[in-house]
RNA sequence: GGCGAAGUGGCCGAGUGGCUAGGCAGAGGUCUGCAAAACCUCGUACAGCGGUUCGAAUCCGCUCUUCGCCUCCA
C-alpha cells in the first residue's frame, strides 16, 4: 500500500504527508458565515474535508479537527463601507443578529448531519473569542505590524514582505490597483486590511477594545482560533479556493507576523460548484440550497455526487448529472442489500486487490472518484459471483461486507447503516409494515405457484404505484421503497 | 489588465508518455411466466495547429474557448 500524499497549495505540488507530531494531525477548516441556509457549495467543501478527516483517522492518525462558525457579520467591503450581513438578515427577519446566527448555525449542522458529515472536534465561534482576537491584534501592534487609526486597526502589509505568497499575488502594484476607495479610508496603504473596525452608530454586534467600541475584522478570527486550539503551527488548513486571496493570505500574515513561526504546513483548497456550467450565485438566481435539494434527493446521493469528482476540480451541478448519480448510488445500495441477504455458498471472491486499489486512490490526495470507480468494479465482481449457482462462501461474504463497510461506509461515508439498508425499514411503518409485506408476498408467491399471473402482477403493480418495488430473485421476492 | 484552473466519447467524470477508470444514457444478448435487478458484448474519446519522441490524449510552443479569484462568498 502507498502512503498518503496531499496537494499543498503552498508548494503547488503533491507532497508526502508527515504531521508535525507523529500520529497526530491538527487540522483547521474555514467554517460558514451563518446568515442563511447552507447550499451546495458548503456541501462540497465540508463533505470533501469530511473525507479527509475520515481517511486520516482510518489510517490511524488522531485527527484534531477544528472548524469555526463565523457569527460576526462582516462587511461587504474592506474599506469603511458596506453592511453587516448578519445584521442585514436580522433586520429582514425582524429579529436580532445573535438569533440569526444561532438559527442558521443549527440549520447548518442539521444539513451536514444528514449528509453524514462528522462534526468537528471543536467548533469555535468568532463571538466567543473576542479576547483572543484582541490579544492577537495587540501583539501585532506591539511588533509594528499593525497600526490604529480612528478607532480602526489595520495590518500593515508592507511590514510583512511574504504577503501574498499563497495566492501568488505578490505584485504590490497590482494589489494597490485594487484599493479603489483609498482616499476615503484611514489606511496608510490601500492593500492594508482591517483587524478591528470601529462600530458605526446603529451597529449592534460590538465589543469594547483598547481602540474603542468595535468588532473584529473577518480574517483575524481564523488565525486567533486556529492558534488557540491547535498551536502556532498547524498541519493542515483547508478552505475554499476563492478564499486563497485575500482571506488565507491575511491569515498567514497575521499569524506569522505575531509568532515568527510557520503557521500552516499544508494548505488544502477545495474547488467551486457551478450550475449548468456557470457560477452559483445569488445574483444569478441559481443558488441550490440543501434543504430544497433534500426534498428531491437523498442527502447521501448529494454526498455521493460530490465525491464522484475530485475536491480540487470544479463540480458542475445539473439535473441530468445528479440523476445519473442517484441511479448509480442505488445500484451500490442494491448490491449491499443483496450481500446482506445472501445465503452462504462455496464460491470465492478475493477482496485484497480491490482493497489495495481503493487505499491507493485515497492516499493519492484523497482521490474519491477513483476510489468510487474501484468500488463499482468490486460491485460488478460481487454481483457476478452472487449470480452464479455456487454463490459465495461465508468467508467471502464477510470479507466483502468488511470491504464495503470500511471504504464505502467508513471512509467515504456513502453507505447507510445495515438497519437502513434492510428492505422495509424505511424509518416509518417499521415492524408492522414488514409484517404486512410478508403477508402480501406470501399471497403473491401462492398465486405464482398456481400460475395465476394476473393476480401476482396485480399485486406487484399496485405496490409499485405506492412506490414499493418488488424483485423476484432466486432466493425469493424482495421489496424496497423508492424515493 | 493581474493571478490561477481547465478544455476527455450522447452526458457526468478520473487518469496517463505505450497496457486506452468508473457512473448514467443507448444497442444487442443471457436469466425470468412477464417485469425489475444482475451479468455478458458493443461505442475506440481526449479543443485546434505545430514541435519533441520509436510512440502523445498525456511533454513543449502557439491559437481558440471556458471557468474562478482580484469586493463578501464554501
Amino acid at each position: 500500500m502507498s502512503s498518503l500524499q496531499i496537494y499543498n497549495s503552498l508548494s503547488r505540488s503533491k507532497e508526502p504527508f508527515v504531521p508535525l507530531v507523529e500520529g497526530v494531525v491538527s487540522m483547521y477548516v474555514c467554517g460558514p458565515t451563518v446568515y442563511g441556509h447552507a447550499h451546495l457549495g458548503h456541501a462540497k467543501s465540508y463533505v470533501s474535508f469530511d473525507v479527509v478527516v475520515r481517511w486520516m483517522r482510518q489510517l490511524g492518525y488522531k485527527v484534531k479537527y477544528v472548524q469555526n462558525i463565523t457569527d460576526v457579520g462582516h462587511l461587504t467591503d474592506d474599506a469603511d463601507e458596506g453592511e453587516d450581513k448578519i445584521q442585514k438578515q436580522a433586520r429582514q427577519e425582524k429579529t436580532d443578529p445573535m438569533e440569526i446566527a444561532q438559527f442558521y448555525t443549527r440549520s447548518f449542522y442539521e444539513d451536514m448531519d444528514r449528509m453524514g458529515v462528522l462534526r468537528p472536534n471543536i467548533a469555535p465561534t468568532a463571538t466567543g473569542h473576542i479576547p483572543e482576537q484582541i490579544a492577537l491584534i495587540s501583539r501585532l501592534i506591539e511588533k509594528g505590524h499593525a497600526y490604529e487609526s480612528n478607532g480602526n486597526v489595520y495590518f500593515s502589509v508592507n511590514s510583512f514582505p511574504q504577503y501574498g505568497r499563497l495566492s501568488g499575488r505578490t505584485d504590490q502594484e497590482a494589489l494597490q490597483a485594487g484599493g479603489r476607495v483609498a482616499e476615503r479610508s484611514d489606511k496608510q496603504n490601500p492593500s492594508d486590511f482591517a483587524l478591528w473596525k470601529r462600530a458605526q452608530p446603529g451597529h449592534i454586534m460590538k465589543w469594547m477594545s483598547p481602540w474603542g467600541e468595535g468588532y473584529p475584522g473577518w480574517h483575524v478570527e481564523c488565525s486567533a482560533m486556529a492558534m488557540k486550539y491547535l498551536g502556532e503551527t498547524i498541519d493542515i488548513h483547508g478552505g475554499g479556493m476563492e478564499n486563497k486571496f485575500p482571506h488565507h493570505d491575511c491569515e498567514i500574515a497575521q499569524a506569522e507576523a505575531s509568532t515568527d513561526k510557520q503557521f500552516v504546513r499544508v494548505w488544502m483548497h477545495n474547488n467551486m460548484v457551478t450550475v449548468d456550467g456557470v457560477k452559483m450565485g445569488k445574483s444569478l438566481g441559481n443558488f441550490k440550497n440543501l434543504k430544497d435539494l433534500f426534498v428531491v434527493f437523498d442527502p447521501l446521493v448529494i454526498r455521493f455526487f460530490i465525491l464522484q469528482s475530485h475536491y480540487r476540480s470544479p463540480l458542475d451541478f445539473s439535473d441530468t448529472a445528479i440523476r445519473a448519480s442517484q441511479t448509480g448510488f442505488e445500484k451500490l445500495l442494491e448490491a449491499c442489500r443483496r450481500l446482506l441477504e445472501a445465503a452462504p455458498g462455496t464460491g470465492m471472491l478475493d477482496v485484497t486487490p480491490f482493497r489495495t486499489r481503493t487505499e491507493d486512490a485515497l492516499n493519492d490526495d484523497f482521490n474519491t472518484p477513483v476510489a468510487i470507480s474501484v468500488i463499482f468494479e468490486f460491485v460488478k465482481a460481487l454481483n457476478g459471483a452472487l449470480d452464479r449457482t455456487e454463490g459465495l462462501s461465508g468467508e467471502s461474504i464477510s470479507d466483502a461486507l468488511a470491504y464495503l463497510e470500511a471504504f464505502a461506509g467508513n471512509a467515504l461515508g456513502i453507505l447507510k447503516s445495515r438497519d437502513q439498508l434492510a428492505a422495509g425499514s424505511a424509518g416509518d411503518g417499521g415492524q408492522t409494515l414488514d409484517e404486512v409485506m410478508e403477508v402480501l408476498l406470501e399471497l403473491r408467491t401462492q398465486a405464482k405457484a398456481k400460475k395465476d399471473f394476473a393476480t401476482s402482477d396485480a399485486i406487484r403493480d399496485m405496490l409499485l404505484s405506492k412506490n414499493i418495488e418488488l424483485k423476484d430473485t432466486r432466493e425469493g421476492t424482495t421489496w424496497s421503497k423508492k424515493k
